[in-house]
DNA sequence: CTGAAAGCGCTTACAG
DNA sequence: CTGAAAGCGCTTACAG
């Protein structure tokens, strides 16, 4: 018979049902009964249950999470994946994060942040994950090809603002073409015309759908759509130096927030000379100057959303993987206002 | 004997040695030494090795992580606790965080997040969190008192900014005293001489060193202290009503970012009426208008830090709980300017 | 009402 | 070089 293994000597080892047993003078099953409240049906006489809480208390006894998590599999934590800029916070998924913290809290879960480089090629890292450290994942707005990889399917996946469907996964959205179209619909009634939309990379999903509804709000007002006044989120918008637009529409909060920037630098005045506006209203559009008119998305409650619905997967699993679509909301804030009467120079933006 | 339980399909489970054995014709064991790199003496034949890894790879196998933790006593998997204000992000949290991810993540360590609500009532769920689900535990701005508790031997403890010395924990921070005695001397060259100084909790050591820095600038000057300019951080300052200062140096950026926002309402401009410096450096700073003059502590680098200590104290526990000092750097930036020539007629201040 | 047994999936001595 | 055995600390049938 082997020796039992000392890493550490046993005396500085956390007590385990043995012990508290022994203590007792019962068995550990015994000691399980009572204090993790195993589901047998046999019930423990009033005067064993109090000798072994005795005992338990007496050790300082705490159920062993790996132990439990091998016999039951289940590790009572959820896993949430990102994408988070090395250095540079990332406000979208901070409020998210903070939904997701507070619900999985409340349900007694822990959660596990694994953070990704790159979608494209850290996607690959997911089936590693699913190793039963964590019973499910959150996915953060991915944007990988599912066709290039088989998720598992032993553990399940919830996915907020996914890119493209992925089969099986329940995905949390807002209901963003609504409100890029609501947004350009109250620019246009504060009488612009020219109304520049920075969007976000060509051929995602969130930025089609913000294009979709820029060009709904114009063409419901009749105002022809200039492609020129879509540019890319990375906007060293050549296509606008000639001129100047009344209203910049940006597709995040972050953009939106850069272009206030350069404006100023410009030594143009928000919204006296041009009106901004953002999209997400997270932290960024409140604590801006002037304040970003933008489009709440309820980043932090989708998060909690997201923990309930994987909670209900990993309950029962192979569930329909309807879509859950939030409504947006407008929030007019002070970077809006009417376009200046009269028409100025125009000076060269970048 | 029992049945195998099977409450999903033996099918859709994840793959275990014993299968990967079985389908190379070996035993788990010499599966286990080949796909998780067991220590053990006993090499396998390159023969036999390949066929193992062959057969890994056909089932997808994935070594379970909550067997191995409980086989190893090692989930590497690490804790972060903090109070978090539920619905309100905070940024120093933020920062530190960041650094934490990014720290265990180069180190494949899982981190787990842990919040409480208040360190007071809930320091006491700590051990409980001890449990074998984390190898070690990063506490964030605790301020708990140790006397109340006894912490877990059995798992180490790395703190930053802690508000109390906690026995056999290494703390991490920065010399903040030297940071508000830099920013108050900042604002003493501009030409200040009436700074108020908007304090955090009285009696937490973070504030006491601003205080301490605060008053040792001002003496270096031979600038009288007057107690009224400093207030506590809620800063409904009703001591301020007759007199507006002409600098306000706020124990961190959020409070400045605060007083910018009422100084505003006020119609009062920053830095040309009054001049607001912040502590801390965080997002907040450098995205105010005007940006704000702040006291850079390097939270993300003191998050990495944390890790490296607490992953130090896994390997070889009981070394000396020597604490950690960051230096400061004092950030100078629109929000502080010299003070207005000629005395205004001062309106109140809330 | 209570306990002996087997199992969760991995490791680490130890024996061949 | 390889395998049978025992153990990590818990749980869930099952038998008394």
């Amino acid at each position: 018979m082997p020796r039992p293994r000392s890493r550490k000597s046993r005396s500085n080892r956390a007590a385990t049902l043995a012990d508290v047993g022994r203590e007792a003078g019962v068995s550990a099953m015994a000691a399980s009964a009572v204090l993790n409240g195993a589901r047998t049906s046999s019930r423990i006489s009033e005067e064993t249950r109090k000798r072994i809480l005795i005992a338990a208390h007496g050790l300082n006894y705490r159920p062993n999470a790996a132990a439990r998590a091998l016999a039951n599999r289940r590790m009572q934590t959820i896993g949430v994946a990102a994408v988070i800029d090395d250095g540079e916070l990332n406000h979208y998924f901070l409020e998210v994060f903070n939904g997701i913290l507070a619900s999985a809290s409340r349900h007694e879960q822990n959660t596990t942040v694994f953070t990704l480089h790159n979608w494209g090629t850290d996607a690959a890292r997911l089936p590693g994950l699913c190793d039963g450290r964590i019973d499910g994942l959150i996915l953060v707005g991915p944007t990988f090809d599912p066709k290039s990889m088989r998720l598992p399917t032993h553990t399940p996946f919830v996915s907020l603002h996914a890119n493209t469907s992925l089969p099986g996964v329940v995905n949390i959205e807002c209901d963003e073409e609504q409100g890029a179209y609501e947004m350009v619909r109250l620019l246009l009634a504060q009488g612009h015309r020219r109304i520049m939309h920075v969007t976000g990379p060509i051929g995602m999903t969130g930025p089609e759908r913000r294009i979709r509804g820029y060009k709904r709000a114009l063409a419901g007002a009749r105002v022809p759509a200039d492609p020129d006044l879509i540019v890319p989120a990375n906007y060293n918008a050549t296509s606008a130096r000639d001129a100047l637009p009344q209203a910049i529409f940006c597709a995040n909060d972050s953009a939106a927030f850069g272009c206030m920037e350069t404006l100023a630098e410009l030594g143009l005045r928000v919204p006296d000379d041009v009106s901004v506006a953002g999209f997400d209203d997270t932290l960024v559009a409140r604590i801006a100057m002037p304040q970003l008119t933008s489009v709440h998305q309820p980043l932090r409650a989708m998060g909690i959303r997201a923990v309930e619905v994987l909670l209900a997967c990993i309950e029962r699993p192979g569930g329909a993987a309807k879509p859950i679509v939030f409504p947006v909301d407008l929030v007019p804030r002070a970077s809006v206002a009417a376009p200046p009467v009269v028409d100025r120079i125009v000076p060269v933006l970048r």
